[in-house]
RNA sequence: GGGGAGGUUCCCGAGUGGCCAAAGGGAACAGACUGUAAAUCUGUCGGCAUUAGCCUUCGGAGGUUCGAAUCCUCCCCUCCCCA
C-alpha cells in the first residue's frame, strides 16, 4: 500500500475541494498503519441510469480510491428519488416501481464495469433501510437538525427570502442523505460541488450519532459540449459512454480548445505533469490543439470500447475531415423505390436523412448533399432505382441507400 | 375564500381583428473561413407542392365575424398578492 501522501495526491487531483483535508489525510494515514481500507460512499440518482462522461469524473475519483484498496459503496438513492432533488424547480418526482429501480440499477452495473472493478464494488439501496423506518424513528432523526441550518442552503435560503415555497418534505432529502452516511459509517463521502451542502448535512449527522465525521471530496461539474451548461442528458450536450466509437471520437473533436483542457483535467488519466506540459505546449504552439484532442478523442473511445476502435475511429476522422473521404462504415438504410425513378428531396427524407422533404430541400440548396461523392444542386435531382447510392448529408451525416 | 397576472412555433419572448406561419434573441442546421475548435460572416429554421398555392399551428372546446393568435363563453393549467 501507498503511503498516505502519495495517496492524498491521487485524491486531490482535479478534486474542487477537501473537506478537512487535514482529517483525510489522518485518516489515510491510519487507514495504511491499521491496513483498513475506507469506506467511501457516493451516491446515485436513480432515475438517469445512462452515464455520460459527466458522471465520470465522480466515477473515475471512485476508481482511483478503488485502485488504492479502499471500499467503495456505489448508492443508488432510489428512496430520496421519490423526494428528488429540491431545485425549488421540480416538485415531488414520480414515484419509480421496484421494477423501475431495480432495471436502473441493472443498467448502472453493466455501464459500471467500464469504470469500476465490480467485483470490488458494493452497490447499495437507501431504501432499504430508509423504507421500514418508522414515523416515531424519522421524527427523531429530524429532531437532529435544526430549520436554520437548513436554510443555509443557497436554494433553500434563496427561496426563503424571496418568500417562495418550500415544501416540508424537501428538508428530507439532504437529512436522509446525511442518514445514509450515519447507517454506512462513510468514511468518505464523494460528490459533485452541487452536493456541498447535503455532505456537508452528513458529517453534522455522523456527529449527532457519535460517529467521526466523513471526510468530504467535491469534485467540478463537468460542463458540457456547449462549454457552458452542466452536462446532461436533457440539454443534449452529453457525451455518453454507451455511444458507439465514431460518436465519442466525434464529440470530443468538436469540442473548443477551452473545454478540451478542462475535460484533459477531469476526464484524462494522463498524469498532473504531463496535462500541465500539454497546457503550456499549446500556449507557446509547440503542441497542435487538434493533435491534442486526438489524443484525448482515442482515449475515451478507448475506455468505453477498446484500443483497436480507438485506432479505427482516430483514422475515420481522418480520412473524413482531413481527407474529405467516405467513413469506413456507413450505416445501410434500405427504403422502398417508389417507381423507376425517385426525387433525391423524398430519397433523403425517407433515408432519415431530413426531417422532411421540405429540410431535404433546403439541403441541396445550400449545398450540403452529396451523392456518390458528388455534390448535387439540382433541387428536382432524380435518382433511377439501381443497387446502391452513398449520400452525404452535411458535415456528418452519411448513408449507403439501397432499395429494398 | 378574495384579488391580480399569464399560457404563442425547440427555448425565451413580441404580437390585441386582416399586411401573421407569426417580430426579435437563443439553440439548432447548412455554407464560407479553419483544425469538423473557437470567433466571425452568410443563409435556413411547421408541412405538402415549389410558379402560384394549399394545409396544420398560437392551452382545450365552442361561438361572433367575410376574416381571429388577437373579440365572446365555458373548461384546463401555471404564477403572484391578500386572508
Amino acid at each position: 500500500m501507498i503511503s498516505a501522501k502519495e495517496q492524498l495526491d491521487i485524491i486531490k487531483r482535479g478534486a474542487e475541494e477537501i473537506i478537512v483535508e487535514e482529517d483525510l489525510f489522518k485518516r489515510l494515514d491510519r487507514s495504511v498503519a491499521s491496513g483498513k481500507p475506507l469506506r467511501v460512499k457516493a451516491g446515485f440518482d436513480p432515475t438517469a441510469p445512462d452515464i455520460h462522461l459527466g458522471h465520470t469524473v465522480l466515477l473515475n475519483k471512485m476508481r482511483q480510491f478503488q485502485d488504492l484498496g479502499h471500499e467503495i459503496i456505489f448508492l443508488i438513492g432510489d428512496f430520496t428519488g421519490i423526494i428528488g432533488d429540491p431545485t425549488g424547480k421540480s416538485e415531488t418526482r414520480k414515484h419509480l416501481t421496484k421494477e423501475e429501480v431495480a432495471e436502473n440499477a441493472q443498467t448502472y452495473q453493466s455501464q459500471l464495469s467500464r469504470l469500476l472493478d465490480p467485483a470490488k464494488t458494493r452497490i447499495v439501496f437507501n431504501s432499504s433501510w430508509m423504507s421500514g423506518m418508522s414515523a416515531e424513528d424519522m421524527v427523531q432523526l429530524a429532531a437532529r437538525y435544526t430549520v436554520a441550518r437548513m436554510l443555509e442552503r443557497e436554494d433553500f435560503k434563496k427561496r426563503y427570502q424571496s418568500e417562495l415555497p418550500i415544501s416540508i418534505h424537501e428538508f428530507l432529502y439532504p437529512l436522509i442523505q446525511g442518514y445514509d452516511s450515519v447507517v454506512l459509517k462513510a468514511d468518505v463521502e464523494l460528490g459533485g460541488t452541487d452536493q456541498r451542502f447535503n455532505l456537508l448535512v452528513g458529517r453534522d449527522l455522523q456527529k449527532e450519532y457519535s460517529q467521526e465525521p466523513q471526510s468530504l471530496v467535491l469534485m467540478p461539474l463537468l460542463e458540457g459540449l456547449d462549454g457552458v451548461n452542466k452536462m446532461s442528458k436533457s440539454l443534449g450536450n452529453y457525451i455518453g459512454i454507451t455511444e458507439p466509437a465514431g460518436e465519442i471520437f466525434g464529440k470530443v473533436m468538436s469540442i473548443s480548445d477551452d473545454l478540451m483542457l478542462r475535460y484533459y483535467e477531469l476526464l484524462s488519466s494522463v498524469s498532473l505533469d504531463e496535462f500541465q506540459q500539454v497546457k503550456a505546449g499549446i500556449k507557446d504552439g509547440s503542441f497542435h490543439p487538434m493533435e491534442v484532442k486526438k489524443r484525448l478523442a482515442a482515449e475515451m473511445v478507448e475506455r468505453f470500447h477498446s484500443k483497436q476502435k480507438a485506432q479505427r475511429a482516430r483514422e475515420d476522422f481522418e480520412k473524413v475531415f482531413s481527407s474529405k473521404r467516405l467513413p469506413e462504415d456507413m450505416p445501410l438504410v434500405s427504403i422502398a423505390w417508389e417507381g423507376e425513378r425517385m426525387k433525391l428531396v423524398r430519397v433523403i427524407a425517407l433515408a432519415g436523412a431530413a426531417k422532411s422533404n421540405s429540410e431535404a430541400r433546403r439541403l441541396i440548396q445550400q449545398g450540403a448533399v452529396e451523392v456518390d461523392q458528388k455534390p448535387v444542386k439540382d433541387v428536382d435531382a432524380e435518382l433511377p432505382a439501381r443497387g446502391e447510392y452513398t449520400l452525404r448529408v452535411g458535415k456528418k451525416r452519411f448513408l449507403r441507400i439501397a432499395p429494398k
